[in-house]
DNA sequence: ATGCTGACCAGGC
DNA sequence: TGCCTGGCCAGCA
């Protein structure tokens, strides 16, 4: 059996953490927090951004549906960037209220086995 | 080693 | 509603 020798952890986590990005379907949203713990890292939410921002750009993980615990996209630094996300999900079905922030009530992921898109609530 | 930074977060006002 | 604080911890200078 191959154990983990070393593990060391980082590229451990990077990859679990993608792994979960990873699941999070079309048109919802999730937070940093919340991969972080679905990757087995409660309250390692920074660790994630951190995975997320050295992600290559033709990186084939939807990075876009990671969003802030407040429902809005993170401010980067670069401004550009965060149009391009918001964009990105918009397009795929996400929507954002007046003052930028999506309802996480609504449209953030319930990562519950049964409920593939199942939107809590009906409408 | 030490100190600071950061695509974060929950709690307190 | 929004700002501040303390907690978190992997990189980097």
């Amino acid at each position: 059996m191959r154990r983990r020798p070393a593990e060391s952890g980082a590229a451990e986590h990077r990859r679990r953490i993608l792994a979960v990005v990873a699941r999070i379907p079309r048109g919802r949203v999730a937070s940093y927090g919340q991969v972080a713990a679905l990757a087995g890292l409660p309250g390692r939410a920074r660790e994630v951004g951190r995975v997320l921002a050295g992600l290559a750009e033709e990186s084939r993980a939807p990075w876009q549906r990671v969003v802030n615990a407040a429902g809005r996209v993170s401010p980067r630094g670069l401004f550009g960037d965060e149009a391009h996300q918001r964009r990105l999900l918009e397009a795929e079905g996400v929507r954002f209220d007046s003052r930028g922030r999506i309802d996480l009530d609504r449209q953030g992921w319930d990562p519950r086995p049964e409920s593939p898109g199942a939107r809590r609530r009906g409408r």
